[in-house]
DNA sequence: GTGTGGGGTGATAGCGATTACATGACTCAT
DNA sequence: ATGAGTCATGTAATCGCTATCACCCCACAC
C-alpha cells in the first residue's frame, strides 16, 4: 500500500496526497476529503523510510542510556519522551547496559537512523567515539559525560555539592569510618560521582573510607555491601552511589542482623521513588530529572531547528534530603 | 556523506560497495579493503532508511507496553532485546500508560516504521485496532490481550492458578476479609487478573473481597491500600495486583502503623526482583518473565522469516512463592 | 580454436515518499 | 479583451540504497 495507490483512487496524483498527508500548501476542500476517504478505505499507512528519505529530515530523536532498570534514566527518559512527543517527535532509546561494545553499535545505529538529535544519558564515552559523533553532524546533548568539551553540549550534576552535605550530616553524627558502594562502570559520572566523594571525605579530619563496587542493580547494592562487611572493620555508615544500590545494601544488613539506622546509616543518591517507598526511607539527595529531561529536549529541538545554537554545559544543583535510614554512630 | 561518494573514492560502483557492506556475493580482497579503507576515511555510515526502503525489509522489530515504569514490563523487554540482537534485529519499544490514544499512535508509528514484527504487551486493544494490525500483514504476537482470537499469536498466563494459591494460602491462614487493589486499566490483562481473583474467591464459603484502585505505580499502590483502610472493615489480608503497588499498599500500611504481617498481610504478583527486597519480602506468585521474552522474540522472527508459522496460543503457569509478607490472620 | 562456466564488477531500475517547477483555470483590475 | 496574480494540481527529479541483469575476462575441456 503505498502514496500512488492512494493517489490512484483518488483520482489525484501523488503530490497532492502528500500534500494532505503534510497539511502543507492548499488543497481543496473537496480534494482534500476524497484522499482521505481513500486512505482510510486502503488503510494506507505512509512508509516513515521513504518519507525520511525523500523528507531529508527524521521526526525522530535518539536517547542512548546506561541502564534502563534504573528508575533514574527511566525518568529523565519518561521526560525527554514527553516533551518531544509535544513537539511531534518520537524517540527511540538504546540501553548500553554499561558496555562500551554496546554504545558504540548504538551511536551507530542512532547516527545510520539519521535521528534529529542525540542525547547520551552515559557514563562510559570515549573522545573517539565523541569525534564520529560530532563529524556525523547530528545535534548531539550529552548528560555528565566526563571534560567539558567544545563543540557539545553537557549538562551536569553538581556531585560534589550533593555529596558534600551527605558527609557532612554523617560527620556531624559522629561517623568516622564510612563504606562506599559504588559500581563496576568506574568511569564517566561514576567519576564524576566518585571523585567528589572521595574529595568530600579527605576535607575532614579523622574520616576513612573503604570502597566496594558491583553491578548498577538491587543486587549488585546487596553484593557490595556484603563485600564492605566482609572486609576489615565494619563501617558505620554506607554512602552509595544510588538509591537503587542503597536499597540492596539495606536488604543486605537487615540480612546480617544490623539495624539501620540503630547500627549502620545508608545513604542513597537521586531521590528516586523507590528511596521513600523502601524501609527505613532512605536519607539521599535528590537529582531532578524532570530538569534534565526538559534541558535536554529543549536543547536538542534548538538545535536540529535552528542551525546556530551554540554549545553549552548546565549545572544542576542537587538537594539533601533527609529521611530515616540514617542517625548517629553508634557508641555516641 | 553516501554510498555513491565511496563509490567514487574506492573507485568502484555503488554496487560493490553494497557488496561489501552486506558480505553478499564475491567480492575480489583487494577491492573489498579498498572499500572498507573508503569507508572509514569517509567516515561513512550507511543510510538505514534507504536500506530499508530499497531492501523492502526491516531488520528492526517493534514492542508496545503499558507501563515501562513496572519491571515487570521492562523485564520482558529486556530479554525480547537480547534475542533480538542476537539474531542480528533491534528492537524499538513504545510506551502506552495505559492510554489508548498512546497504543493507537505507537501502533500506526510501527506500521509506518514497517516493522518486521510487533509484540504488544499491554492490557488495552480494541478489536478494532486488532484488524488494522493483521491488514497491516505484519507479524504480530500479543501477551494477554483478552480472549483468544485467530491469525494472531496469543502467549497468555493462568492467572487463575496462580491467585488460587494465594487465596488458598491466605484462607487457611484464617483471612476472610480480603482487600484487592488493582489498577485503573480495568481492562486486557487487568481483567485477566481481576476476574480469576473475583472467581477464586467466591469459591470460599465466608469469603469477602473489597477492591480499590489506582495507578499502577508505587504511589498507585499507596493510594489504593489507602483506600482499602479508610472504607468499611478492615481487611485481614491486602492481595495486590502486582509486585509495584504491593511495595505502595505496604508503605501506607507502616505509616497507619500497622504491622505486616502481623496485623495485615500482604501478596503481590509478578515476582519482580524488587519484591525481594522489599520490607517485608513479599509473597507472590513468580511470572516467568523470561520465558515470555522468549516465547515472543522466537515466535515473531519465525514469523517474519517463513511465511507459513501458525498462530496459536501458549499459556504460562505461574508458581507461588512465599516469603515474608503473610502470616496468620490476627485473633486465630 | 571454440565453447562453457564462473568469478568479479558495473549499469540501472526500483523502493515510497517529498518537493521544486510547470501548468491550467479563474479572477480581476486596466 | 488582456496580462497579472492566485489557487489548485500535476510532472518528474531526487533521496541513498538494494538487487537484477548484463558483461568481461580467463581458465579449462574437447
Amino acid at each position: 500500500m503505498n502514496l500512488e495507490q492512494v493517489a490512484h483512487r483518488a483520482k489525484v496524483s501523488t503530490a497532492t496526497v502528500s500534500r494532505v498527508l503534510n497539511n502543507a500548501s492548499v488543497v481543496k476542500t473537496s480534494t482534500r476529503a476524497r484522499v482521505i476517504k481513500a486512505i482510510e478505505e486502503l488503510k494506507y499507512h505512509p512508509n516513515l523510510h521513504a518519507r525520511t528519505l525523500a523528507g531529508g529530515k527524521s521526526r525522530t530523536i535518539g536517547m542512548i542510556v546506561s541502564n534502563m532498570e534504573n528508575p533514574f534514566f527511566f525518568d529523565i527518559y519518561k521526560t525527554v519522551e514527553s516533551d518531544a512527543h509535544a513537539a511531534g517527535f518520537e524517540v527511540v532509546v538504546a540501553n548500553t547496559d554499561y558496555r562500551t561494545e554496546q554504545l558504540v553499535s548504538s551511536i551507530r545505529l542512532m547516527i545510520g537512523r539519521r535521528v534529529a538529535g542525540l542525547a547520551a544519558v552515559v557514563s562510559e564515552m570515549e573522545p573517539a567515539l565523541i569525534e564520529e559523533l560530532t563529524d556525523s553532524n547530528i545535534p548531539v546533548v550529552f548528560y555528565d559525560v566526563g571534560a567539558p568539551r567544545q563543540n557539545i553540549t553537557n549538562i551536569r550534576v553538581n556531585y560534589r555539592r550533593g555529596i558534600d552535605k551527605v558527609i557532612d550530616y554523617l560527620y556531624s553524627l559522629g561517623h568516622r569510618k564510612l563504606g562506599f558502594v559504588g559500581h563496576h562502570a568506574m568511569l564517566g559520572p561514576i567519576n564524576a560521582r566518585v571523585k567528589p566523594v572521595l574529595d568530600a571525605v579527605a576535607s575532614y579530619p579523622g574520616l576513612e573510607v573503604r570502597t566496594a563496587a558491583d553491578a548498577d542493580t538491587l543486587e549488585g547494592g546487596r553484593l557490595a555491601a556484603r563485600a564492605l562487611l566482609a572486609n576489615g572493620e565494619q563501617p558505620t555508615a554506607i554512602v552509595c552511589v544510588n538509591d537503587i544500590m542503597a536499597v540492596g545494601a539495606l536488604r543486605e544488613l537487615r540480612e546480617q542482623g544490623l539495624r539501620v539506622p540503630q547500627d549502620v546509616s545508608v545513604t542513597g543518591f537521586d531521590n528516586v521513588k523507590l528511596s521513600e517507598f523502601c524501609y527505613p526511607a532512605l536519607t539521599t539527595v535528590h537529582i531532578p530529572r524532570d530538569t534534565i529531561g526538559h534541558l535536554i529536549c529543549e536543547s536538542l529541538l534548538a538545535k536540529s531547528d535552528k542551525t546556530a545554537v551554540a554549545d553549552h554545559e548546565m549545572v544542576i544543583d542537587p538537594e539533601f534530603v533527609l529521611r530515616d535510614s540514617t542517625g548517629p554512630a553508634p557508641g555516641r
